[in-house]
DNA sequence: CTGAAAGCGCTTACAG
DNA sequence: CTGAAAGCGCTTACAG
């Protein structure tokens, strides 16, 4: 094919270097570009584009021919500069505290499944509880250009919420307030949950409860969740304040399985308990621990109630007794609030997330002997 | 300040509009753009990306002025169009088998600290043990400009290696055979692992041993670390082979803790063991559940050793012994290997990684009772 | 069905 | 220390 002088110039030359070192010795690749297969398919380069993007405007044969050499030179377009001349993008961005905990990472599956079927892709970041960088991770998401953002974290930063809001980007906080112009809410009914927790520990005849929770350390910030479930352990216990209920409460901070377990060290002996709540399944396996290092019999001793249900409980011994927050749900109404068309498009969406009590071998009425043999 | 003409032309006036509209009612945020802040700022837009990069070739007055303008608008750099400009990236693609698994979730996390030390960021994706979805995760990385690539997975597709070579990014594998030119390797020593595992069984006095895999279902593909610790497990039966070892092995596909509850049902009864061997902690997690569903106790009865050393194995009860893989020398010589410069930039290096045998409570010597208790 | 040209928002020599 | 211009590799109207 012959090139016309007048498209020749500068242009075509360097084509021709770039098409041949291919592979270079020092390292680096020169990657073969969009105008180096449009040369060689001997087609303009908005055709190559045309078949890349699947218009369906180009004819068979030439995007047989175009998709071999293509193949040929194993081309791949430039992310960057097909996202900077589309000026969007089809990934949104996921955030949340902390990839260790199953619940998070069973979540950001979900919700990475979900995206998948609107034909978007997730970013992940993870902010290890700190609200820093939960802020940065904003900044980059951002930068990114995400269409956009979920916030799924138990932590919650202030600042981080304001430059979601004020880029205009839709998206999706956990456990906040109020939705706002382009920003929608998922609340867990956390409280519910920990009534049901809490009821159920009742029903069993359980009057003195222990009560395991998970701050983080100095930072200052409650955990946002964390906050809601002692809500809920506190309305739930105020509800049935007519049995003379015994509650007492342990705060320990760190990795949840070991605060956890040294939450029923610090308390052993101190303090009158049948059953434990914990505000996390984490948290309930340190308990269990804690509990068992004491020869303490689970449930026979000392029932135990988690949050969360992940994927570990059902294998706990005895199995854990827990409250569930269904990951489907929350991930369809996550992508959804992002990016399902609605009514009024700059209006953030409410939704409500109910909770699930799972009941296993954890729990069971409380053994007639133990309640004087922790007596402090 | 005064524009000349020259300048002003379409430009200019753009500029003004975009400045303007900073948040529309339609919802999709028009973004400051460098120009903007260049002419609010009056500096030309080459001094704001000089600010921008820290450049240092700004005077304190003028980069004080500019960021008070950056920070006023909100402006946030475009990351495509800056890396497009830049023609390289500061991010190491991470591929990993799967998250659910604290293996994974604890390496994903070790290394996105190692790589924040060469001020480079972790694009994190997971293949659920697919080798399409392998492939998938290259394609996209390499689109992506990654300025490495570390495919840390238990499953391994033959095509997305051969992408990664044929690209000439720099590449670092885990347990894959040999490196070449531009692409490392990470040897773990599974071998050396299951051989302690074994060995610390045989010395407990337990000649009957299960072993307990996981392969992926039907894919036809093996888990090559999981096919290495099999290796590792006959070589060590192997070495003991005086001692009349009498071995069995099952094989369950699906979610490791699943497999390994279902591995020991269907196994109980019908074959003699004292000690299992599983490929994994999580498998480990299922064989506890179903063994403690048989009343069968641990140690008393069966001892139990893990692979991995996950966080949870402290509190499984009873503390689970296992084959610890340090996170910390993994992710080292991952972001070494793709990092650092060496003598030979075109020549990949080999690693070993060593394991190490942890001993909690899940081993003991064999019940004399036992034995004859399970013969099929 | 195909091509030529403008433009996406930056960075980076190159001059001054 | 600062500015003007070229260029990064694509997509997308706009013509033909």
């Amino acid at each position: 094919m012959d090139v016309k002088p007048t498209n020749a110039k500068a242009l075509n030359s360097k084509v021709e270097n770039s098409a041949l070192r291919s592979s270079v010795a020092t390292g680096a690749r020169k990657w073969p570009k969009i105008q180096d297969v449009a040369t060689l398919a001997g087609v303009s380069l908005g055709t190559v584009s045309a078949v890349l993007n699947e218009n369906g405007r180009v004819s068979v044969a030439t995007r047989t021919r175009v998709q071999g050499v293509i193949a040929s030179l194993a081309y791949r377009p430039d992310l960057y500069a097909s996202n900077l001349a589309r000026k969007s993008t089809q990934v949104i961005g996921l955030i949340v505290s902390n990839l260790q905990n199953p619940f998070f990472a069973e979540t950001a599956q979900a919700v990475e499944e979900e995206a998948a079927r609107y034909n978007h892709q997730i970013s992940l970041m993870a902010t290890n509880f700190s609200p820093e960088r939960q802020r940065a991770a904003v900044e980059r998401l951002l930068g990114a250009r995400i269409a956009g953002i979920a916030v799924i974290t138990s932590e919650h930063d202030r600042g981080a919420r304001e430059l979601v809001l004020a880029s205009g980007v839709p998206s999706v906080f956990l456990d906040v307030a109020k939705p706002e112009k382009t920003s929608s809410t998922i609340r867990v009914d956390s409280r519910g949950g920990m009534q049901a927790a809490v009821e159920h520990l009742i029903m069993l005849g359980h009057r003195d409860l222990l009560f395991v929770r998970n701050s983080e350390k100095g930072s200052g910030t409650t955990l946002l969740s964390h906050q809601l479930r002692d809500e809920g352990f506190a309305t739930a216990v105020c509800a049935y304040s007519h049995l003379k209920l015994n509650t007492s409460t342990v705060d320990i901070a760190g990795p949840g399985a070991d605060a956890g377990e040294r939450a029923i060290a610090s308390v052993i002996g101190r303090v009158r308990f049948t059953g434990v709540v914990a505000v996390t399944d984490t948290v309930a396996m340190g308990v269990y621990r804690g509990l068992q290092a004491s020869n303490i019999r689970i449930p026979k001793d000392v029932s135990v109630v988690g949050f969360d249900d992940t994927f570990f409980c059902r294998f706990l011994n005895p199995p854990l007794t827990t409250v569930s927050i269904s990951r489907e749900q929350l991930s369809r109404m996550a992508i959804g609030a992002l990016l399902q068309p609605q009514s009024q498009p700059t209006q953030g969406r409410s939704f409500k997330l109910s909770t699930n009590l799972i009941v296993r071998e954890s729990t069971a009425p409380p053994n007639p002997r133990s309640r004087t043999m922790r007596v402090g």
